[in-house]
DNA sequence: TTATATATGTCAACCGCTTGACATGTCAAT
DNA sequence: ATTGACATGTCAAGCGGTTGACATATATAA
């Protein structure tokens, strides 16, 4: 490949000349700076973005932690992230922790040791120590860890929106598909929301917990049944994500109950999927761009050292479909 | 943060000999590699990997440049391959060009100043001449590109089992909905599979081209309610991707039409909405994984200088499921 | 005329790590 | 006593760029 040497010799000045064009730095005349110009397109000299890295300590790579890309939530998120963050200079690599411990330690090396600029962090089942130790700024969603800035939705506040549909819609017995309660996440705060809005109109939500491992779809079906068959004459469900929701809508299709005219359903997230459902989804809906755009937003302030808020919550919004 | 002198100094050694261990060369007793692994516990030793890269010039990185990771097909895809690929010690960056010209050409500009170890190209709005110069191991989904290696699934077979299962099914008047077909894509071959079949039995396929921005779905119902208003009485719709499938379901349900007793419905891909959706859609499957594997083992085997297959066209499966 | 801004060059250290060349020393086997 | 495998060290160049220090030359403004 061509170096900076090559095309320093070719238009005969030196390296020093050819970098300050290449950093628009010092005195350049516009002679020079088209001449070496030229050259570089005659070589097609690319830069070295690994010995730039080397010597700036800047990497200008951000580095995203999250259970899995093949999920739509944060296979949007990393679009909207990667998006933005490219407008920055930023580039975007993906680490699936698959939720296990060890590969999401290793992703935290690995990352360390490429001298990425930022870390956001979606996946959690490490203590907080490791992610301390990562020495650089780190942002990290739906979970509150020690001093690291995190962002979040409104989870409190989806859990309420969501009770008040249904209230309004006057259902009567609900029930709640949450994630794994024993989880330290702020998602979890939904569920506190929609229980909390539903008893003070003196309704008891079922909670019904989908395991830790809610990131596989595969024992969704037979869960979800579960609870449609133990509680029969449900009038509710608030499912903890579009997915669910999903689920839902086949399990109840298989047992001849009607969306929404006997059962009323809420998603979360509003994934894209949610309004190509059908019927579509009724849901929650995150507001992933801001999200995405706050975190690399935050990522690009802690690099330059600047202090930025530790709690990030953005609202959410409800967005009525079919399903209610 | 601590280098690797640091390291050396603290264990007393010098750096050729904690490089030794880095590197497990020439010969070091095990006394001393562990003298050195203990110290660069201490210190939280993380190699510079950025260094590592410039001196080895091997970066193990590998880009993937996709319309938007926000697809499931491509964010299916790119989890496949980063599990796979971090097995060999690479890396991911996602690039979404968004399918324009000029985002497409920065970023292999940008791939290529980064030294990555192959690209994976699953967006292809350029000459073939940009790709050829970028110099390293490269492949690309879906489109033949002069020497470049390709992997694809067999299209043409697709659109024949799609073709076979509406006829084994009785359908008489059958459309199919494409993508762009003036594009030079594989993908394409599915229209040509699928007609080819169909005529051999007498049945002339309505073809219904989407336009080539096909990755944006707000388009979709009108243009897919469009094409069910204007042929009444269609009992079959191969569908281009699954998520065209969904469009056409909630068209379908939206006239009152049945899937699949007034209507049959295939879709493409497979991705793990096609069974999530309702009623959970027939589909041509495309073997994700084995795609993914196949573009990592293909990179890895140009990064080592060999030589490979440049057609690889992996088989595909029809999925039966409640659209037909 | 003098001061100052502009334009370029030379030189060399540095970023953190790898690696080849070569020297030296230990220890066990012959 | 000799040989050779093993263990470590020293030295230094190289990967491709960046940057500060300093020198010099020209052009322009005061």
């Amino acid at each position: 490949m061509t170096t900076i040497k090559d095309v320093a010799e070719k238009a005969g000045v030196t390296v020093t000349t050819v970098s300050r064009v290449l950093n628009n730095r010092g005195y350049i005349s516009e002679r020079t700076r088209e001449k070496v110009r030229l050259v570089m397109e005659e070589l097609q000299y690319q830069p070295n973005e690994i010995a730039r890295s080397l010597t700036r300590k800047r990497s200008m790579v951000l580095g995203m932690i999250i259970p899995t890309i093949a999920h739509p939530f944060f296979s949007e998120m990393a679009n909207a992230i990667e998006n933005y963050a490219s407008g920055f200079g930023y580039k975007l690599l993906i680490c699936n922790s698959r939720m296990e411990q060890s590969k999401e330690k290793e992703y935290i090396d690995m990352l360390k040791s490429n001298r990425v600029d930022g870390v956001i962090m979606g996946s959690h089942t490490l203590d907080v120590q490791e992610y301390i130790n990562l020495q650089r700024p780190i942002v990290t969603f739906d979970r509150r860890i020690a001093d690291i800035p995190y962002i979040s939705s409104d989870n409190y506040q989806g859990g309420q929106l969501a009770a008040q549909l249904f209230i309004s819609k006057g259902c009567k017995k609900v029930a709640i598909i949450s994630g794994d309660l024993s989880l330290d996440l702020l998602s979890n705060l939904r569920t506190q929301g929609f229980i909390e809005t539903l008893k003070q109109h003196q309704i008891e939500p079922i909670v019904f917990q989908l395991g830790s491992d809610s990131f596989d779809r595969s024992t969704y079906d037979v869960l979800i049944t579960e609870l449609i068959e133990q509680h029969q004459g449900l009038d509710g469900i608030f499912a903890s994500s579009d997915i669910v929701a999903m689920t839902v809508i086949k399990a109840a299709a298989a047992r001849g109950i009607s969306i929404p005219q006997q059962l009323k359903l809420i998603g979360y997230d509003d994934i894209s999927f949610a309004e190509l459902a059908n019927p579509a989804i009724t849901t929650i809906r995150q507001p992933i761009e801001a999200m995405s755009k706050l975190a690399v937003d935050l990522l690009d302030k802690l690099a330059q050292g600047e202090q930025v808020e530790l709690e990030n919550t953005l609202p959410v919004t409800l967005v009525e479909r079919d399903t209610t």
